[in-house]
DNA sequence: TATTGTTATACTCTATAACTATA
DNA sequence: TATAGTTATAGAGTATAACAATA
Protein backbone atom coordinates (compact mmCIF):
# COMPACT_ATOMS: atom_id res chain seq x y z
CA UNK A 1 0.00 0.00 0.00
CA UNK A 2 1.52 3.42 -0.44
CA UNK A 3 1.90 6.53 1.84
CA UNK A 4 -1.29 8.31 2.74
CA UNK A 5 0.27 11.47 2.41
CA UNK A 6 -0.23 12.57 -1.19
CA UNK A 7 3.12 11.88 -2.92
CA UNK A 8 3.62 13.49 -5.74
CA UNK A 9 2.43 12.84 -9.14
CA UNK A 10 0.62 10.45 -7.35
CA UNK A 11 -3.17 9.99 -7.86
CA UNK A 12 -5.70 9.54 -4.41
CA UNK A 13 -6.70 5.79 -4.87
CA UNK A 14 -10.31 5.04 -4.81
CA UNK A 15 -11.43 2.99 -1.46
CA UNK A 16 -10.40 -0.54 -1.17
CA UNK A 17 -13.79 -2.14 -3.02
CA UNK A 18 -13.09 -4.93 -4.68
CA UNK A 19 -14.96 -6.49 -7.77
CA UNK A 20 -17.25 -8.94 -6.75
CA UNK A 21 -15.52 -11.28 -9.79
CA UNK A 22 -12.06 -10.51 -8.52
CA UNK A 23 -13.28 -11.20 -4.95
CA UNK A 24 -14.52 -14.20 -6.08
CA UNK A 25 -11.10 -15.54 -7.49
CA UNK A 26 -9.21 -13.88 -4.73
CA UNK A 27 -7.55 -11.87 -8.01
CA UNK A 28 -6.13 -8.66 -7.09
CA UNK A 29 -6.82 -6.10 -9.14
CA UNK A 30 -5.85 -2.99 -7.45
CA UNK A 31 -4.67 -1.37 -10.71
CA UNK A 32 -8.12 -1.67 -12.48
CA UNK A 33 -10.12 0.05 -9.87
CA UNK A 34 -8.26 3.25 -9.81
CA UNK A 35 -8.61 3.18 -13.50
CA UNK A 36 -11.74 5.82 -14.06
CA UNK A 37 -13.24 4.02 -17.20
CA UNK A 38 -12.72 0.88 -15.58
CA UNK A 39 -14.82 2.28 -12.26
CA UNK A 40 -17.23 4.54 -14.45
CA UNK A 41 -18.42 0.63 -17.17
CA UNK A 42 -18.31 -1.26 -13.77
CA UNK A 43 -20.91 0.93 -12.15
CA UNK A 44 -23.12 1.70 -15.03
CA UNK A 45 -23.04 -2.00 -15.88
CA UNK A 46 -24.96 -2.74 -12.04
CA UNK A 47 -26.67 0.75 -13.07
CA UNK A 48 -28.18 -0.74 -16.46
CA UNK A 49 -29.07 -4.03 -14.62
CA UNK A 50 -31.38 -2.13 -12.75
CA UNK A 51 -32.42 0.00 -15.58
CA UNK A 52 -33.21 -2.89 -17.92
CA UNK A 53 -35.19 -5.12 -15.24
CA UNK A 54 -37.22 -2.18 -14.24
CA UNK A 55 -38.21 -1.38 -18.10
CA UNK A 56 -38.48 -4.88 -18.93
CA UNK A 57 -42.35 -4.31 -17.86
CA UNK A 58 -42.60 -1.66 -20.80
CA UNK A 59 -40.52 -3.07 -22.95
CA UNK A 60 -37.96 0.14 -23.56
CA UNK A 61 -34.40 -0.20 -23.67
CA UNK A 62 -32.66 2.90 -22.24
CA UNK A 63 -32.00 4.55 -25.58
CA UNK A 64 -35.85 4.26 -26.29
CA UNK A 65 -36.33 6.12 -23.10
CA UNK A 66 -34.06 8.53 -23.96
CA UNK A 67 -35.56 9.48 -27.27
CA UNK A 68 -38.70 9.31 -26.04
CA UNK A 69 -38.18 11.79 -23.45
CA UNK A 70 -36.48 14.28 -25.79
CA UNK A 71 -39.25 14.30 -28.42
CA UNK A 72 -41.60 15.24 -25.37
CA UNK A 73 -39.43 17.82 -24.35
CA UNK A 74 -38.57 18.95 -27.76
CA UNK A 75 -41.96 18.29 -30.18
CA UNK A 76 -41.22 19.33 -33.67
CA UNK A 77 -37.81 18.19 -33.60
CA UNK A 78 -36.26 16.46 -36.45
CA UNK A 79 -34.51 13.34 -36.94
CA UNK A 80 -30.91 14.88 -36.94
CA UNK A 81 -31.24 16.45 -33.91
CA UNK A 82 -32.88 14.05 -31.54
CA UNK A 83 -29.81 11.29 -32.64
CA UNK A 84 -27.62 13.74 -31.78
CA UNK A 85 -28.23 14.48 -28.53
CA UNK A 86 -28.75 10.99 -27.75
CA UNK A 87 -25.29 10.45 -29.05
CA UNK A 88 -26.01 7.94 -31.96
CA UNK A 89 -25.77 8.01 -35.24
CA UNK A 90 -28.63 9.17 -38.01
CA UNK A 91 -28.99 6.08 -39.90
CA UNK A 92 -29.00 4.04 -36.57
CA UNK A 93 -31.76 6.13 -35.07
CA UNK A 94 -33.97 5.95 -38.16
CA UNK A 95 -34.50 2.09 -37.63
CA UNK A 96 -35.45 2.98 -33.88
CA UNK A 97 -37.94 5.43 -34.97
CA UNK A 98 -39.36 2.77 -37.44
CA UNK A 99 -39.92 0.64 -34.16
CA UNK A 100 -41.27 3.68 -32.21
CA UNK A 101 -43.52 4.65 -35.29
CA UNK A 102 -44.50 0.59 -35.46
CA UNK A 103 -45.38 0.81 -31.80
CA UNK A 104 -48.16 3.89 -32.22
CA UNK A 105 -45.47 5.75 -29.65
CA UNK A 106 -44.44 8.50 -32.29
CA UNK A 107 -45.29 10.15 -35.17
CA UNK A 108 -43.72 11.77 -38.55
CA UNK A 109 -45.08 14.58 -39.70
CA UNK A 110 -44.11 15.76 -42.44
CA UNK A 111 -42.27 19.46 -42.04
CA UNK A 112 -44.06 22.69 -43.95
CA UNK A 113 -41.16 24.60 -43.86
CA UNK A 114 -38.52 22.31 -45.13
CA UNK A 115 -40.04 19.38 -46.81
CA UNK A 116 -36.71 17.14 -46.22
CA UNK A 117 -37.12 16.80 -42.57
CA UNK A 118 -40.00 15.11 -40.10
CA UNK A 119 -41.37 16.63 -36.75
CA UNK A 120 -41.18 14.59 -34.41
CA UNK A 121 -43.84 13.87 -32.02
CA UNK A 122 -44.80 11.31 -29.67
CA UNK A 123 -48.82 9.60 -30.01
CA UNK A 124 -51.49 10.06 -27.09
CA UNK A 125 -49.87 6.55 -26.04
CA UNK A 126 -46.61 7.79 -26.12
CA UNK A 127 -47.26 10.43 -23.95
CA UNK A 128 -49.08 7.91 -21.83
CA UNK A 129 -46.18 5.41 -21.49
CA UNK A 130 -43.49 8.04 -21.00
CA UNK A 131 -45.97 8.62 -17.75
CA UNK A 132 -45.65 4.89 -17.01
CA UNK A 133 -42.08 5.22 -17.41
CA UNK A 134 -41.33 8.33 -14.81
CA UNK A 135 -43.04 6.59 -12.45
CA UNK A 136 -40.32 3.45 -13.05
CA UNK A 137 -37.78 6.46 -13.55
CA UNK A 138 -38.19 7.65 -10.34
CA UNK A 139 -37.97 4.46 -8.66
CA UNK A 140 -34.86 3.26 -10.53
CA UNK A 141 -32.79 6.48 -9.68
CA UNK A 142 -34.16 6.39 -6.30
CA UNK A 143 -32.89 2.68 -5.59
CA UNK A 144 -29.38 3.48 -7.54
CA UNK A 145 -28.84 6.54 -5.42
CA UNK A 146 -30.02 4.99 -2.23
CA UNK A 147 -26.64 5.09 -1.00
CA UNK A 148 -26.05 8.74 -1.41
CA UNK A 149 -27.34 11.17 0.40
CA UNK A 150 -28.71 14.27 -1.93
CA UNK A 151 -25.86 16.43 -1.61
CA UNK A 152 -23.57 13.21 -2.15
CA UNK A 153 -25.94 12.62 -5.35
CA UNK A 154 -25.28 16.08 -6.35
CA UNK A 155 -21.33 16.13 -6.39
CA UNK A 156 -21.40 12.66 -8.47
CA UNK A 157 -23.35 14.79 -11.22
CA UNK A 158 -21.21 17.78 -10.76
CA UNK A 159 -18.11 15.96 -10.74
CA UNK A 160 -18.97 13.59 -13.55
CA UNK A 161 -20.79 16.93 -15.41
CA UNK A 162 -17.22 18.67 -15.16
CA UNK A 163 -15.22 15.66 -16.51
CA UNK A 164 -17.29 15.61 -19.27
CA UNK A 165 -17.40 19.50 -19.96
CA UNK A 166 -13.75 19.40 -19.44
CA UNK A 167 -12.95 17.02 -22.41
CA UNK A 168 -15.84 17.46 -24.46
CA UNK A 169 -15.39 18.28 -28.08
CA UNK A 170 -11.92 19.80 -27.77
CA UNK A 171 -9.76 17.03 -27.88
CA UNK A 172 -6.34 17.52 -25.93
CA UNK B 1 -37.07 25.49 -13.02
CA UNK B 2 -37.60 23.79 -9.60
CA UNK B 3 -37.84 25.10 -6.05
CA UNK B 4 -34.13 25.14 -4.43
CA UNK B 5 -35.52 23.68 -1.29
CA UNK B 6 -35.59 19.65 -1.43
CA UNK B 7 -39.01 18.86 -2.36
CA UNK B 8 -39.90 15.72 -0.95
CA UNK B 9 -39.45 12.86 -3.19
CA UNK B 10 -37.69 14.55 -5.72
CA UNK B 11 -34.08 13.79 -6.63
CA UNK B 12 -31.72 16.54 -6.89
CA UNK B 13 -30.87 17.60 -10.08
CA UNK B 14 -27.20 18.44 -11.48
CA UNK B 15 -25.94 21.35 -11.88
CA UNK B 16 -26.97 22.75 -15.25
CA UNK B 17 -24.51 21.32 -17.59
CA UNK B 18 -25.81 21.17 -21.35
CA UNK B 19 -24.53 18.42 -23.47
CA UNK B 20 -22.91 19.70 -26.85
CA UNK B 21 -25.17 17.90 -28.94
CA UNK B 22 -28.36 19.32 -27.65
CA UNK B 23 -26.53 22.73 -27.19
CA UNK B 24 -25.87 22.44 -31.08
CA UNK B 25 -29.47 22.12 -31.81
CA UNK B 26 -30.94 24.33 -28.89
CA UNK B 27 -32.54 20.86 -27.21
CA UNK B 28 -33.90 20.89 -24.17
CA UNK B 29 -32.47 17.61 -22.55
CA UNK B 30 -33.13 18.78 -18.54
CA UNK B 31 -34.76 15.14 -18.43
CA UNK B 32 -31.57 13.30 -19.63
CA UNK B 33 -29.32 15.17 -17.71
CA UNK B 34 -31.07 14.32 -14.18
CA UNK B 35 -30.78 10.36 -14.98
CA UNK B 36 -27.45 8.67 -13.42
CA UNK B 37 -27.30 6.36 -16.18
CA UNK B 38 -27.05 8.73 -19.05
CA UNK B 39 -24.74 11.19 -17.22
CA UNK B 40 -22.07 7.94 -17.03
CA UNK B 41 -22.65 7.48 -20.27
CA UNK B 42 -21.71 10.68 -21.67
CA UNK B 43 -18.82 10.98 -19.24
CA UNK B 44 -17.48 7.32 -20.48
CA UNK B 45 -17.95 8.35 -23.85
CA UNK B 46 -15.24 11.25 -23.51
CA UNK B 47 -12.86 9.26 -21.21
CA UNK B 48 -12.83 6.66 -24.16
CA UNK B 49 -12.50 8.74 -26.20
CA UNK B 50 -9.02 9.83 -24.76
CA UNK B 51 -8.33 6.82 -23.35
CA UNK B 52 -8.28 5.41 -26.77
CA UNK B 53 -6.47 8.10 -28.96
CA UNK B 54 -3.61 7.67 -26.20
CA UNK B 55 -2.98 4.18 -25.89
CA UNK B 56 -3.78 4.01 -30.15
CA UNK B 57 0.00 3.95 -30.15
CA UNK B 58 0.40 0.79 -28.65
CA UNK B 59 -2.67 -0.58 -29.85
CA UNK B 60 -3.97 -1.49 -27.26
CA UNK B 61 -7.96 -1.01 -26.30
CA UNK B 62 -9.08 -0.53 -22.86
CA UNK B 63 -9.95 -3.90 -22.12
CA UNK B 64 -6.95 -5.30 -23.63
CA UNK B 65 -4.73 -3.17 -21.14
CA UNK B 66 -7.00 -4.04 -18.66
CA UNK B 67 -6.42 -8.29 -19.38
CA UNK B 68 -2.68 -7.21 -19.00
CA UNK B 69 -2.77 -5.17 -15.63
CA UNK B 70 -4.23 -7.80 -14.33
CA UNK B 71 -2.20 -11.17 -15.65
CA UNK B 72 0.90 -9.59 -14.53
CA UNK B 73 -0.93 -8.49 -11.02
CA UNK B 74 -1.74 -12.04 -10.76
CA UNK B 75 0.24 -14.37 -12.15
CA UNK B 76 -0.40 -18.32 -12.76
CA UNK B 77 -4.40 -17.27 -13.12
CA UNK B 78 -6.36 -19.13 -15.15
CA UNK B 79 -7.86 -17.31 -18.10
CA UNK B 80 -11.81 -18.28 -16.44
CA UNK B 81 -10.32 -15.71 -13.48
CA UNK B 82 -9.35 -12.93 -15.89
CA UNK B 83 -12.52 -13.16 -17.74
CA UNK B 84 -14.97 -12.67 -14.75
CA UNK B 85 -12.69 -9.89 -13.40
CA UNK B 86 -13.09 -8.10 -16.35
CA UNK B 87 -16.74 -8.60 -16.66
CA UNK B 88 -16.84 -10.68 -20.07
CA UNK B 89 -17.49 -14.09 -21.35
CA UNK B 90 -15.08 -17.08 -21.28
CA UNK B 91 -15.71 -17.08 -24.89
CA UNK B 92 -15.15 -13.79 -26.04
CA UNK B 93 -11.70 -14.30 -23.37
CA UNK B 94 -10.11 -17.10 -25.42
CA UNK B 95 -10.37 -14.59 -28.56
CA UNK B 96 -8.20 -11.78 -27.01
CA UNK B 97 -5.58 -14.18 -25.27
CA UNK B 98 -5.44 -15.85 -29.05
CA UNK B 99 -4.72 -12.08 -29.87
CA UNK B 100 -1.94 -11.19 -26.95
CA UNK B 101 -0.38 -14.75 -27.47
CA UNK B 102 0.28 -14.08 -31.00
CA UNK B 103 1.40 -10.58 -30.47
CA UNK B 104 4.04 -12.33 -28.18
CA UNK B 105 2.42 -10.50 -24.89
CA UNK B 106 1.33 -13.35 -22.76
CA UNK B 107 2.06 -17.04 -22.64
CA UNK B 108 -0.39 -19.74 -21.73
CA UNK B 109 1.77 -22.41 -19.37
CA UNK B 110 -0.38 -25.87 -19.30
CA UNK B 111 -1.01 -25.98 -15.35
CA UNK B 112 0.82 -29.10 -13.87
CA UNK B 113 -2.31 -29.67 -11.10
CA UNK B 114 -4.80 -29.21 -13.52
CA UNK B 115 -4.14 -29.70 -16.48
CA UNK B 116 -7.52 -28.46 -17.83
CA UNK B 117 -6.40 -24.86 -17.52
CA UNK B 118 -3.71 -22.42 -17.98
CA UNK B 119 -1.12 -20.67 -16.57
CA UNK B 120 -1.46 -16.91 -17.51
CA UNK B 121 1.76 -14.93 -17.54
CA UNK B 122 3.47 -11.95 -18.98
CA UNK B 123 6.40 -12.28 -21.83
CA UNK B 124 9.12 -10.15 -21.34
CA UNK B 125 7.93 -8.24 -24.36
CA UNK B 126 4.53 -8.22 -22.30
CA UNK B 127 6.18 -6.05 -19.27
CA UNK B 128 7.76 -3.83 -21.45
CA UNK B 129 4.52 -2.83 -23.01
CA UNK B 130 2.46 -2.67 -20.08
CA UNK B 131 5.68 -0.58 -18.48
CA UNK B 132 5.15 1.69 -21.24
CA UNK B 133 1.04 1.77 -20.87
CA UNK B 134 1.62 2.72 -17.13
CA UNK B 135 2.90 5.84 -18.40
CA UNK B 136 0.74 6.74 -20.70
CA UNK B 137 -2.29 5.86 -18.33
CA UNK B 138 -0.75 8.27 -15.79
CA UNK B 139 -0.65 11.08 -18.53
CA UNK B 140 -4.52 9.66 -19.33
CA UNK B 141 -6.07 9.95 -15.47
CA UNK B 142 -4.16 13.39 -14.65
CA UNK B 143 -5.79 14.42 -18.14
CA UNK B 144 -9.37 13.22 -17.41
CA UNK B 145 -9.40 14.03 -13.71
CA UNK B 146 -7.50 17.98 -14.38
CA UNK B 147 -11.45 19.30 -13.56
CA UNK B 148 -10.90 17.81 -9.97
CA UNK B 149 -8.97 18.41 -7.13
CA UNK B 150 -7.39 15.32 -5.40
CA UNK B 151 -10.38 15.19 -2.62
CA UNK B 152 -12.96 15.49 -5.57
CA UNK B 153 -11.85 12.45 -7.35
CA UNK B 154 -11.43 10.68 -4.35
CA UNK B 155 -15.11 11.64 -3.61
CA UNK B 156 -15.83 10.01 -7.41
CA UNK B 157 -14.49 7.38 -6.68
CA UNK B 158 -16.09 6.49 -3.67
CA UNK B 159 -19.95 7.13 -4.75
CA UNK B 160 -18.89 5.09 -7.68
CA UNK B 161 -18.10 2.24 -5.68
CA UNK B 162 -21.12 2.46 -2.87
CA UNK B 163 -23.37 2.46 -6.03
CA UNK B 164 -21.70 -0.61 -7.42
CA UNK B 165 -21.40 -2.12 -4.29
CA UNK B 166 -24.97 -1.07 -2.88
CA UNK B 167 -26.58 -3.02 -6.68
CA UNK B 168 -23.68 -5.66 -6.88
CA UNK B 169 -24.93 -8.69 -7.37
CA UNK B 170 -27.87 -8.66 -4.67
CA UNK B 171 -30.71 -7.84 -7.89
CA UNK B 172 -33.44 -5.55 -5.90
C1' DT C 1 -23.56 22.30 -53.52
C1' DA C 2 -25.36 21.00 -48.99
C1' DT C 3 -28.60 18.61 -45.98
C1' DT C 4 -32.47 15.09 -44.40
C1' DG C 5 -33.77 10.79 -44.25
C1' DT C 6 -32.65 6.35 -45.87
C1' DT C 7 -30.40 1.82 -47.31
C1' DA C 8 -26.79 -1.26 -47.15
C1' DT C 9 -23.07 -2.87 -44.84
C1' DA C 10 -19.37 -3.94 -41.70
C1' DC C 11 -17.12 -4.08 -37.41
C1' DT C 12 -17.09 -4.51 -32.46
C1' DC C 13 -19.12 -6.22 -28.20
C1' DT C 14 -21.72 -9.35 -25.90
C1' DA C 15 -24.20 -13.71 -24.84
C1' DT C 16 -25.32 -18.72 -25.23
C1' DA C 17 -25.14 -23.57 -26.63
C1' DA C 18 -22.41 -27.35 -27.34
C1' DC C 19 -18.12 -29.76 -27.91
C1' DT C 20 -13.22 -31.84 -25.90
C1' DA C 21 -10.31 -32.95 -22.42
C1' DT C 22 -9.66 -33.31 -18.14
C1' DA C 23 -11.12 -33.72 -13.21
C1' DT D 1 -21.05 -35.40 -12.99
C1' DA D 2 -18.69 -30.99 -13.21
C1' DT D 3 -15.23 -27.66 -14.94
C1' DA D 4 -11.60 -25.20 -18.33
C1' DG D 5 -10.95 -23.99 -22.63
C1' DT D 6 -12.82 -23.83 -27.12
C1' DT D 7 -15.85 -23.32 -31.35
C1' DA D 8 -19.67 -21.57 -33.64
C1' DT D 9 -23.09 -18.39 -33.81
C1' DA D 10 -26.43 -14.81 -33.04
C1' DG D 11 -27.79 -10.46 -31.35
C1' DA D 12 -26.96 -5.76 -29.95
C1' DG D 13 -24.58 -1.39 -30.71
C1' DT D 14 -21.98 1.55 -33.60
C1' DA D 15 -19.79 3.57 -37.75
C1' DT D 16 -19.37 4.92 -42.75
C1' DA D 17 -20.51 5.33 -47.73
C1' DA D 18 -23.81 6.35 -51.02
C1' DC D 19 -28.38 7.33 -52.78
C1' DA D 20 -33.08 10.18 -53.55
C1' DA D 21 -35.56 14.19 -52.38
C1' DT D 22 -35.26 18.74 -51.19
C1' DA D 23 -33.04 23.05 -50.04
Amino acid sequence: MMNRSEPKGTFSRPERTETDASVAAGLNNEALDSILLFTLRRTQAVIMQDFVSRFDALDLRPIQLGALLLIRSNPGSRQSDIAAALGIQRPNFVTMMDELDRRGLTQRTTSNNDRRSYSLGLTPQGEALVNKALQLLAEHEAFVSSGLDPNERRQLFDNLNRIESGLASGGR
